[in-house]
DNA sequence: TTGCTCAACTTGTTTGAACAAGCTGACGCT
DNA sequence: AGCGTCAGCTTGTTCAAACAAGTTGAGCAA
């Protein structure tokens, strides 16, 4: 039987929220006030439905309100878990150009520096150029690219997705590219070698939720965007290549460190 | 009744997904297909309870599941729409300090520039620095700041809010920044002109779903995260100022176009 | 002690029903 | 023609019940 919620009554303001939302309300409240801590458990559905005097779907409504806003996680077995934050912090203005070999390295050593253990998985492909990834590299639709693809992990916890698209230009000089393993040296410095050097890069970040796919990939849980970070990297005004990074938004955040100085003189 | 899903069906594979994903990825594959286009509608409730041979609950479970990856929106008595997306490129490596003036304007150049209309409210307060800015700002937790607070709208769609947080000793030296008003000239050069020029920032960017708040402020829909955007400021290697940019996942887009020239001495 | 089973928890899936409430167009009244 | 009402569409909220399936610890057997 539906049954209105009271208008005028709780604490005396008008309230006509419907009840899943005011478990929600509720909970988050309580979690937000550290009445449940991180890593805390909730109380099961049971106990929340006699709380608030609703059926268990209801309660499991609220809940699921919650669990889509990242706010907590659920496990079969096990009841509801409120998530606990641990971000990695990825410095996107540093040039890898000089000292620091490139993007395997570069993130081997940020992770290490971090006291984690790194890992990651390779793959190259020869791939014709989907339309976005073409128009950054200014070559044809569908003309031929070497991708290269990472799946990278830290403490065995799936972190991001790499992959990496090189114009057949460039691979005609710089063959290693298609390497089904790693550059040991980086791909930046192996380009460097060959007088292709990366003198400047675009970057367009923006979020939206996970696909199946992303979510399969990453283990990501219920109420957890990602971040989309695509480079395109200059030699010359030319671009040599385009890299689209996928992060799990609950464990990275993104960090540039600009000076006036040395932008003063290119004003776009 | 419960009503085991069939384990050795369908299209020939294994498929012991529960039913609702089976609503759920049938429909996120036509949306993707074209089937349904982005604005277009999708069939309703009903239709799909037939279609699926599911109880309305169950298809309503599939229906949100799309709601919640940001994919759909429902309205009460309209139905279900496919999402259009629409994003605005939003610079964020240009320096606004020479010929440009600051925040406000630079916002409203880029959007005017776009064709759009630019629309902002805007607030000034007194606020003890939370521990996140003081930290930032390398001031006293809980010392006073200036919080100028702007909330922004392109084509009187909300599109993001922003809080500038200046530190006291500032304030002191730049009494107009507690002006209730929109500082004219833009506080970036009102400060240049008091011999206080922001040489450098330091951004970092994360992305998380919207808390209620942010819901109400933005009117974001169900399966939108929010990109965070912090810069603070810096002049003579001292913070300046603080400001946290909250956007719309669905309508922005970050850029940074670096030079490795440029970047070269100041390697961190 | 070790290891297995199983009862008793937990969340996950599904159904059917009922009523609330927003939207639209048909119909009929003025 | 203009306007208001309302039937009939839509999604939103809530309930009660049942069975599926993951997790854990108590207790029994080897």
């Amino acid at each position: 039987m539906y049954q209105r919620v009271a208008r005028v009554r709780d604490d005396g303001r008008m309230s006509k929220q419907p009840k899943y939302r005011q478990v929600a309300d509720a909970l988050r409240r309580e979690i937000s006030d550290g009445k449940f801590p991180p890593g805390s458990r909730l109380p099961s559905e049971n106990d929340l439905t006699e709380r608030f005097s609703a059926s268990r779907n209801t309660v499991r409504s609220g809940l699921m309100q919650l669990v889509s806003e990242g706010l907590i996680t659920s496990s079969q077995g096990l009841g509801y878990e409120v998530r606990s934050h641990e971000v990695f912090e990825l410095n996107a203005s540093r040039f890898e150009n000089l000292s620091f070999p490139q993007q395997g390295d570069a993130y081997n050593t940020d992770v290490r520096n971090a006291g984690r253990h790194p890992h990651q998985t390779f793959r190259v492909e020869l791939k014709p150029a989907p339309p976005d990834i073409a128009e950054r590299l200014k070559v044809e639709p569908a003309s031929t690219t070497v991708l290269r693809f990472c799946h990278r992990f830290v403490d065995d916890v799936p972190w991001s997705t790499q992959a990496t698209y090189y114009p057949e230009w460039l691979v005609n000089k710089a063959p290693r590219l298609t390497e089904p393993g790693d550059i040991a040296e980086g791909t930046t410095r192996y380009l460097a070698g060959l007088g292709i050097e990366q003198a400047g890069y675009f970057d367009e970040i923006s979020t939206r939720m996970p696909t199946p796919d992303e979510t399969r990939l990453l283990e990501m849980s219920a109420g957890v965007p990602v971040l989309l970070w695509t480079r395109t990297g200059y030699a010359d005004d030319r671009p040599i290549r385009c890299t689209l990074t996928t992060l799990r938004g609950d464990l990275n955040r993104m960090n540039y460190e600009v000076s006036a100085l040395a932008n003063r003189d290119e004003s776009q």
